[in-house]
Order: structure tokens, then C-alpha cells, then sequence
DNA sequence: GTCTATAAGTCGATAGAC
DNA sequence: GTCTATCGACTTATAGAC
């Protein structure tokens, strides 16, 4: 396998990724990921033999990504505050730049709930457990520290999580209402970063 | 049009949103559509002419029933906290008993924005205003009266909606994770109302 | 590895009988 | 109004030449 292989794979995967997160697996068209991968269709079939095929690699790539990300902030060993403020600016980069991977995920899981084992649970060994249960030691130190209240992790997690996606999945609808715009739109997710962390940061500070 | 045209067109109809929020638009099949009515798959385009229209009728009854949940809300009388607890226990009730009109919104507005004016837009006048305007003044008028601090209304309205709705979002992704029975999904959703009244209240509460 | 040509099947849509 | 039959377009996928 030469490095032409590699690209033309990998632009073909890139290709992949861009058309399935924005039509969805049944809006997607082979032709379309060849088109825009400047390849023949043909060889989206000789690569990854079938449409499926290619769209579980998608699936795995962007669950992967999305955890490498949770994973990464969730070591950090700064103070709880310092980590809990970090892990929401980090999350809203991150989507910001990834827009469509979360809509694309969310409703793709949704039609079918089994897709998720297709890339997240053979990634959770070698990271020593699911982000879940990392987030929630991470937590569960914190209270025993007093750097927070005693809280349920579980309500925490919920929060913080959407807190942080679901102003992506309401931006069309916001955009329709009042009609921002990029400018503003910039500023809307920016200012989100603050807000997010000064509501749950007021909710779990200690000697409340 | 007698009451036989009626029915068979409504039964059509309720059947084309089942199959259309689970499967999406282009996931939706006219001859799955025809068959979970019991009708043949000519009616559908003797009804309704196309899938584009068909979908589009969908569309325009999800929206609605959306807006015409919050507005009916929104007007309640009561105190803030009143309100906001009703507000919050209405939706989680209303987006349990409709899992499937969320994920399907939020995935077909984001790949065609221009969709929500199908359904949205013809239906503010009669009532006075967009949903957002009306939670807004809603919101302004309680912090004149003194019932909340002063806060910012696109913030608020912001963070409510994401803890009400984005736990509905999240089911797939977590029951892979933890695997609940559906007793312990029941429970789940019937906590969030606390939790996320919680939260929001003791946010706003005056004279914090 | 990459292209041409085409198979095989699916799906939306309509004409026409009743 | 409802059904039968069928058309035409589209889409995935593969066989085979180079």
C-alpha cells in the first residue's frame, strides 16, 4: 500500500464524513462523497466495498473524536473549578468547529441505538473506563476534597452536558427567530461559555 | 368529502408523522407509510399528491403541536415560580410522550433551516407573537415585579430549554452506557423536572 | 488502482379500470 | 374513492477492460 492508496482513502473517508454528517445515512449519496472527494465512485466500493461499510467507519470516526475529546479534558489534574471551566470551553470549541457531527449523531443513534457500539465500547478499555464513569470519579474526588457540594453525579453530568450541545441543535431554529447574524451568532456561543459555568459553578461552589 | 375521505386521509396523515419522526425524510418509505394505515399506496398520492407535500403537512403539525404546547404555557397567570415549575413539568411531560417529534425536528430543521418557516411563521400573529417573544415578556415582567433578579431573558430561555429537552436526546447514548430498564428511564425523566426546577430557581431566586 | 458499462433492485408517481 | 399494473428515474453494486 503506497502513500497514493493511503490518500485517495483517506480523502475518500474525509469525503465520507463531510456528506454523511450533513445528509444522514439515508440522505447520502455515494455519488455525492466521490464527487466531492474528486475520485470515481468506484472506488468508494474498491476501498470499503459498501455504503454500510463505510458509513459504520464514519460513525466510528466521530464517536471516537467526540470521546478523545471528553477523555483528554477529563484528565486534566487542575482544581475542579479550574477543570469544570476548562471542560466547557473546550466542548463548545470543539462543536463550534464540528457543527454537524452532533445532529448527525444524536439522530442517527436515535434511529438506531446499537450504532453506538459500533466505536465507543472497544475504546474504553485502554482508557480505564467510559467517559461517564471517568467524569463521575472526577466529581465524586471533588466532593470528597471539598472543592464541591455533595451532589448526585448523574444530575451534574446531565447538566453540564446539555448545557453545553444543545445551543448547536437550536441554532437553526434561534437563526429563523431572530435572525442573527455570523457576528452575533459567534458571540451568542462565546457568551455561553461564561453563562454555563457560572450557573453550575454558583450550584455546586461549596459552603452554600 | 364524506366522513369515509376523512378518516382514511387523517389515518393517512397520523400514520405519515409515526413513520416520518421515526425515519426521517429520507429514511421514510410511501409504502411503509400505506401500510401502517392499512391503505394502498395510491391513496397517498390521491390525498396528498407527493412526499414533498406529505412531508410537508407533517412538518406543519409537529411545529405546531410544539408551539401550541408552550404558548398554552406561557400564558398561565400564576406566579413565576408557579409558572416555571408548570413550564418545565409541561414539557418534560409533553417530550416524553412524544420522543420520537424532537430528535426528528431538530435533525430535519438543521439540514433545511428554511423548513420551519413551513409550519412556524403563519402562526404567530393569532397568538400575539413568536414563542420567544412571549417567553421573554413573560420573563421581563417578572423581574419588574420583583418575583426574579435580573437576568438575561435569551440566557434563561436558553439554559431552560436545554435542560428540559436535551435529557430526551441523550436516552440513546445513555442507555448504552448504564442500560436502564424502563422503570429506571421513568425515574430518570420524573427527576429532571427537580432537578432542573432546582437549578433554575435557585438561579433567579430574588435577593440572592 | 482506476475507469467503462451495466446489472439488479428500489422507490415515487401515474394512467386507467372499476 | 380505491385498486391493478406499470413506467421511469435513481442508486447501490459489480464484472471486466486497461
Amino acid at each position: 500500500m503506497n502513500s497514493k492508496d493511503r490518500s485517495t482513502e483517506d480523502s475518500i473517508l474525509q469525503s465520507a464524513r463531510e456528506i454523511f454528517t450533513r445528509k444522514g445515512r439515508d440522505g447520502a449519496r455515494m455519488q455525492a462523497i466521490a464527487d466531492h472527494a474528486g475520485v470515481h465512485k468506484t472506488l468508494l466500493h474498491y476501498y470499503f466495498r459498501s455504503k454500510e461499510k463505510l458509513f459504520y467507519r464514519v460513525v466510528e470516526e466521530v464517536i471516537n473524536d467526540l470521546i478523545s475529546q471528553v477523555i483528554t479534558t477529563s484528565f486534566s489534574p487542575a482544581p475542579f473549578k479550574t477543570f469544570l471551566r476548562r471542560f466547557i470551553n473546550n466542548h463548545i470549541d470543539f462543536l463550534e468547529q464540528h457543527q454537524d457531527m452532533l445532529g448527525f449523531l444524536l439522530w442517527e443513534l436515535k434511529k438506531d441505538p446499537q450504532l453506538i457500539q459500533q466505536g465507543i465500547l472497544k475504546r474504553f478499555d485502554p482508557l480505564g473506563g467510559n467517559p461517564f464513569e471517568l467524569l463521575s470519579g472526577r466529581i465524586k474526588a471533588a466532593v470528597k476534597s471539598g472543592e464541591i457540594r455533595p451532589i448526585h453525579e448523574m444530575d451534574f453530568i446531565i447538566n453540564l452536558v446539555s448545557l453545553n450541545v444543545f445551543v448547536f441543535a437550536l441554532i437553526p431554529v434561534i437563526s429563523t427567530i431572530i435572525n442573527p447574524n455570523e457576528n452575533q451568532l459567534r458571540a451568542l456561543v462565546k457568551s455561553r461559555k461564561k453563562e454555563v459555568f457560572r450557573l453550575l459553578w454558583n450550584d455546586i461552589a461549596p459552603g452554600k
